[in-house]
DNA sequence: GGCCGCCTAACAAGCGCTTGGCCACGCACT
DNA sequence: AGTGCGTGGCCAAGCGCTTGTTAGGCGGCC
């Protein structure tokens, strides 16, 4: 609604809907170039890549739901309907890039847990692992974060909700066993302490800044600190 | 021949629209009886309150932008033009809500700053200030949540922003306070320190249940004791 | 000639909101 | 007692707009 970035090469290119004046010469001008040289026949498409990195970027800012597949278009050039040749539906699309993030999460994940360790060493895998997503994954942690209840509805989308489960087991056990050899103090809750942890690090998504003043590894610093020692001195 | 429609058509005219039988027991207990007792003129609409404690609970679960005016007008036993009677736009609902949501943490806020005392007592009283909120706001908490971004780029909502500027102001210098008291460690730092604590507050709106588990002292001491002494034995 | 990429043009459904009117009630006034 | 009238609550109908999606066709490249 209030964006509308775009930029003009679309007005010439798009030429707009209602105006018509003959289409024709629109393409030669835009994507006539489309200079995917000479070899490169684009393996599986090339272009259907270039077109999700686009729509991740409009999730990253306002969320699935909230961005439009005009907005895509818009951002590519192209008008909606075309988004209909590369997938076939907004959904699809999401689906792509959420997929993709679950798997590299998941395997990250299953990967710190099975090399064993310190529980303390382990949470602190975790911990590295999941703020290192935010800026390679700025936009399916956006969707997560905005667009959770609506997604996990829908049963294309049931890893999403299989996938919290396990990583939860992962915590919970992780946590207990530093619980047991008195690493960790036992009057906290595993599952809640864990949420917490959670919730404590993909929101950090809404204001991280890849640029920024820290980046993920200062964060992780920062936060293991405070997590496992806590904000007094002692 | 007009005559002829008197009795019935109310009852009737109550749950029409496509058959649907609406929530049925709203309306019975609505036009029919009316009820208003004898005395009170109803201050200020009773029914104006009673129709935003229902678009509360509609929000609470799926945030503002997600709710239609037809959802709330469903829940109500109306239609949807019918809600125009008693506000002039679907964010004036909203806004009733927020502002008071608003309105109230910002007088406990201050006044617990005001109290004075140390910045661990402090930033206890304001932890504990907004779990407390999570119960009796869990609608403005949850819209803050999922339509932030939305709402504050409205001018309506600047208040939104101003009070945000003004709570971090509060937590900064408390923990700046207390790193100088020697109180809290020095390589912390106080503006992401505060800004974690914010996130994982009221991001719990997510999960929690009025009637669960813990209620919100349970979770404030919980959450206060990892914050202040980490999750580490000593 | 076949495919890839895109346009044109529309569709049905849903959105927030408006307009105009009907009805029941309560108060005031004859 | 009756009439008149204001008001609060709602319905009926539909406006203009946006949403995701579809159908068919056209042009350039291998």
């Amino acid at each position: 609604m209030l964006v509308s970035v775009h930029f003009f090469e679309q007005a010439a290119g798009g030429n707009r809907h209602t105006g018509k004046v003959t289409t024709t010469s629109t393409n030669s001008g835009r994507s006539g170039g489309r200079t995917r040289a000479k070899g490169t026949p684009a393996l599986a498409s090339e272009r259907r890549e270039h077109l999700v990195r686009l729509a991740a970027e409009l999730f990253a800012e306002k969320g699935f739901q909230a961005t439009t597949v005009r907005n895509i278009a818009d951002e590519a050039g192209i008008l909606s309907g075309s988004l209909y040749h590369h997938f076939d539906s907004k959904e699809s699309i999401v689906d792509e890039i959420l997929s993709g993030f679950f798997n590299e999460l998941m395997a990250a994940n299953r990967a710190a847990v099975d090399k064993g360790g310190e529980p303390r060493e382990v949470i602190s895998a975790l911990v590295r692992i999941c703020f290192g997503t935010l800026e390679p994954h700025r936009a399916a942690i956006t969707v997560m974060q905005n667009d959770w209840n609506y997604l996990k509805a829908q049963e294309r989308f049931a890893y999403l909700t299989e996938s919290e489960d396990e990583v939860e087991k992962m915590w919970v056990t992780e946590i207990k066993k530093g619980q047991k050899t008195g690493l960790f103090r036992e009057d906290i809750d595993p599952k809640l302490t864990y949420r917490m942890i959670r919730d404590t690090i993909w929101v950090a998504v809404r204001w991280f800044q890849p640029g920024g003043r820290l980046n993920a590894k200062g964060l992780s610093d920062h936060y293991l600190k405070v997590l496992f020692d806590g904000i007094c001195t002692h």
